[in-house]
DNA sequence: CGCCGAGTTGAACTGAATCAAGAAACGTGG
DNA sequence: CCACGTTTCTTGATTCAGTTCAACTCGGCG
């Protein structure tokens, strides 16, 4: 969990070392080989979970088709957050894109966390309020621009995606389904 | 703001007295009149905000037509969170539906709060987590649902919302035309 | 009474879905 | 390193949900 200190120590976030050790102490590793589901829809996700290496995808099933709502990278959370927060049923799965090392917390021991320090409190607010404000932009972006437009933003902004992620997954997180993003990759080139 | 103080204890959150008024006393009441603007595009949000009483809309402009994006009522946080969070201009409208008594706290203040206690990053954490855990179902219904199905959802779980705002407001909120949605009450009735 | 905003309805249009089939890329075992 | 099967990507034809533009009704309110 080295990394994700430096990470907040970068970022400016007051911690001490006492608090620090009582939150990184409860997390522990976990590697995943690509492909490998770490969380199936149904499953409750007792984890909030940290990228350490690696990429990974969530996503639900529509139809017998695969819908995709987020990629996760390096440093960031990979957590089904509404089955963690609520305890109920993930209607998404959890796929891994390239073999991972993650880091994690058990839900039980995040409550004692948030019990004895404030530090649980400060990085679950700073952790939630980032994928916050993520979700918000794609919802701004699928409100107020057409396909091809979040289309040409995605390649600028994350073209590493386009490197590391199937397109019919990329088509389907972008809202459309992989024979719509063809045509209108087409149509711009 | 007496009321938010016995909202969580309702739900079991721990606090003490101290901490409580740490975070009450700088908390500042505010009352607006239906169909006053509480926050324009563009400007920064500088509150935190809950609603005491009544009912408002975040909203944003579209070509010219506004697309509604968040009905917010009693003991909800109001705030335009990407504007807040980031500092940056907000993107949305906010709009009081009703008369409304709100509670907020600046920004600056509440950085304090962050610093001096742990009660702040404890509310913080709790109201972003239940807004986005709301902004999940959103994006799952309306990737997983047709407008029609949304619409009898919407109907079944918040049909005091059909009371309160006018079906133009609600037909954005869904992410169709008030005349696709007035199509589909046709349909069904 | 006349106006204005909300809601409804119609007709034409459109972006994307669906179904189906072929081409290209990938990876796995011999 | 090649051959094969599988997955991904592309392309075409058709269909459909919802948009757009425009006209009309209804109800409240100055």
């Amino acid at each position: 969990m080295e990394f994700m200190k430096q990470f907040l120590i970068a970022k400016n976030i007051p911690i001490t070392d006492e608090n620090w050790n009582i939150f990184a102490e409860k997390n522990i590793r976990r590697e995943y080989k690509k492909k490998d589901i770490i969380l199936k829809e149904g499953e409750i996700d007792d984890y909030l979970t940290i990228v350490e290496e690696g990429a990974a995808r969530l996503f639900f099933i529509k139809q017998n088709k695969e819908i995709t709502t987020r990629f996760v990278f390096k440093y960031q959370y990979l957590t089904s957050y509404d089955s963690f927060l609520n305890r109920s049923p993930s209607r998404c799965n959890v796929e891994a894109l390239t073999d991972m090392v993650l880091w994690r917390v058990h839900y039980d021991d995040l409550q004692e966390v948030y019990r004895t320090s404030n530090v649980g409190n400060l990085i679950g607010r700073l952790t939630i309020e980032s994928i916050y404000v993520e979700k918000l932009n794609k919802e701004f972006s699928y409100l107020s621009e057409s396909a091809e437009e979040r289309y040409l933003k995605l390649m600028k902004e994350q073209p590493d995606l386009f490197q590391l992620i199937p397109l019919k997954h990329i088509a389907t997180y972008m809202g459309i389904t992989p024979q719509a993003l063809s045509r209108i990759r087409r149509r711009i080139s």
